[in-house]
Order: C-alpha cells, then structure tokens, then sequence
DNA sequence: GTATGAAACGGACTGTAGTCCGATTACCTC
DNA sequence: GAGGTAATCGGACTACAGTCCGTTTCATAC
C-alpha cells in the first residue's frame, strides 16, 4: 500500500503499464524481423508463422503483442514513416515549418501522396483503418488539422481535415490509378479539393 | 467460322458471352442462400461453405461465380440498393428528380449516409473496395457527379464526386463514430463539406 | 538466495478463404 | 439422337490468421 520508495515503475498516467523485459526484447526482434521480411519479400508475402520464426518465438507471441497481421503492419509502418515526420517537423520548409500554411498544406498533399504510394503494400496490409490508426496515423490527421487552423479555416475543423485526408487512402488511390488516373492528375484534383475547404484563394 | 444464323448467343459487346444455365440457375441459387444467411446471421457471421451449402452447391461453384467473399457480398449488395437506387432515380424529390440540384444533394447525404450505416456489416465484409466496386457504387459516383454538373461546379468534377464521396466511407464512418463522434454532426459535417465544394451558398 | 504470483511464452489446434483437378453436364453440330 | 467439346461442378486439399492453455520466466518481497 504504502509507496516508501519513490523510485517505482511509475504507474503514472492510462495504460503504458510498463513492460517485461523478455516482452519487450520480443517485440523489438519481432518489428525488426517483420521490418525486414517486408523489405525483402513485400508485405503481402509475409506470414505471422515468417514473422515469428524469423524472430526466434512462437506464434502466440506475435499477437499477444501486435493484436493482429494488421496490427503488426501498423507498427512497422509506424516506424518506417518517422523519417517523414520529422521532416514535418523539422525538415527544410515548405513541407517544414518556416513557410506560409497554404505552401506547407500544398507540399504536405504533394509528399504524403508520394509516400502513401510508396508504403502501398504496407499500408494495404494493415488493413481499411490502417492509415487511420497508430501514432503515424493521427501525427497526419494532427498536421493537417493544424494547418486547416492557421488558414483561417472555421466549423468543424476535425471533420474537414478527415475530409481532406479520405481522398489519400491507398484503397481510393488504387481504384483511381486502376481506372487510368495518374498521380498527376490525383494531385491537381486534391489541391483543387483543398482550395476549396480553405476557400477564397 | 461462318456465322449462318442470325440468332446466335449474341456476342454482341464487350464481356457478357452468355452463361450456361447451369451456371445461371447457381448464380441466383447461391445469391439468395447469401442473402437469406446475411439476413439471419449478419454478413460477419456467414462463411463461404455456409453459402454453397444452403444453395445446395459445391464451394468451388462459389468462387467460379463471385471469384471471393467479398465480390458475393458485392453481389448481394447489389441487390440491397435496388430499392434506394430506385427512389432516386424516378421516387419523390428532394431524393429523386424534381427538387432544385442542391436540395437533392443534401437529401442524397443524408439518405447515403443512413444506407451506408444500416448495410454497415455488407459493406464491411464487402471489403476496403466494396463501396467502390458493382453497380451500386458506380451509380453513386455517377449520381453525385451529375448533379455536382448541374450545380455548375467546373475542374475536375470526376475527382471532386470522389473525393465527396470518401468521407461517407464505412470504414472511415466507424472510425468516427467510434471516437464519439455521432451521425448529426457527421452529416453537418459532410453538407458543409459539399457547400465548400460546390461554392458560394 | 528463495518463495510466490503474475505475466509472458510457444506451438499444437481450429476455422475459414481460396485452389485444383478429375468427373459431370449443357449445348451445338450433323 | 449420337457425338464432341468446352464450360461447369464439387469436395478434398492447402495455406494462413487467430486461439488456447499447460509451461516457463520475470519481478518483487522477505
């Protein structure tokens, strides 16, 4: 009851309850041989028995700590996208800070549709809500949200970031190539679509 | 070679070559056991041998007809619409023809919105381009498209219908709701959305 | 160090989507 | 109506996601 020590494995806010050592060097060898098996067959030719066989546990493991195939692909895109955050961050304008919110929402769209193309097998595979969950997933939604603000843009902010993003989704983006649309094409049509949300411009 | 008759399977366009009637009488018995069982159990709950079995078939037969899971929900899908298709096309206005362009496009929200939630678990097991694939989603796209036209809207009218459409996504909806968001803001959200679109109003 | 309870482990097991191929059947020609 | 052929059929088979539970390992207390 009484906490004497004021050194614990503070059980500060929500969840994060603190992981098991053995816990957590199984994930760190699970994300690492998921990351590579990615890498070198592609993400749809990765099983959970791969997965876990390359690591060196067993298959139960695996989803005690991803949950699922999607929740895995998740974790590993989590990671893959960090150097593109932190170009958002703090990389050169305009997709980093330092120029005029419409250049960086302009370049954001440009470079996030860049990325999602090329993260494509992953993000397939994490599944519908893949690019919707995860850190990676609200860092997006945050930026934009942040951006829409700046521009002066007023109502229901969230909904309109959500909005702007919808179009993004590797999903829709595979139909409309499928259909004979270039990227190019894709990309005026979203800059369009964000002219329009922001208004007057 | 030579083609004597005048009344022949008619090979006319494009792919429909004709379906045995075998095939046929399978296509129809497979399609209602599905919809029945979607009916009784949910779309979540129904396999794939569920389906063959109750239409009196082999699973192979299954596949040869709808080729996965998903494209039989499609299918049945499909078939679910024809009555909300049907109201816009020739029911009373705001919905069908008759009401001013912008008045229809609110009412086909709304409608849109509250179809897409009640064939939630359909769309759902009709997998990431189930709401973009068959008939069903290519009328809407049709739909939204024509009227975005008759309200004038100029660009690239095609993109912007999609992107319209995006937000009104199962997958994206669910995710909403989930985080607490509830369907009278959504659609507050997606009339506004529409408004931005369109332009002044 | 030892004891103890909780958490994590692993791999056999289950359920289901999707494939394969020999047997069957519809349909056209003569 | 017999024959030929190409499409269709069916159900055993494969592959993979996800579950279950007896066993092992970690962390803390004493």
């Amino acid at each position: 009851m009484s906490d004497t020590s004021g050194l614990l494995p503070l059980p500060l806010a929500g969840e994060p309850v603190a992981e098991r050592s053995d816990a957590a060097r199984n994930r760190a060898a699970l994300l690492g041989a998921a990351r590579e098996l990615v890498a070198e067959h592609g993400a749809e030719n990765v099983t959970m028995d791969d997965v876990a066989a390359r690591a060196g546990v067993g298959k139960g493991t695996v989803f005690r700590r991803f949950g699922s195939r999607a929740g895995l692909m998740v974790a590993v895109l989590d990671q893959s996208e960090a150097h593109w955050q932190s170009q958002v961050i703090s990389g050169p304008p305009p997709l980093g800070p330092g120029a005029p919110a419409w250049e960086r929402l302009e370049a954001f769209g440009r470079s996030r549709l860049e990325t999602t193309i090329t993260h494509g097998d992953l993000l397939r595979a994490a599944g519908a809500g893949g690019s919707r969950s995860g850190p990676a997933a609200s860092f997006v939604l945050q930026h934009v949200h942040h951006l829409l603000l700046e521009l002066g843009v007023t109502g229901d902010v969230r909904l309109l970031a959500t909005a702007l993003l919808a179009p993004l989704e590797i999903e829709l983006l595979d139909e409309l190539r499928t259909t004979g649309i270039d990227t190019e094409r894709i990309l005026r049509g979203w800059l369009d679509l964000a002219r329009r949300i922001v208004g007057g411009r």
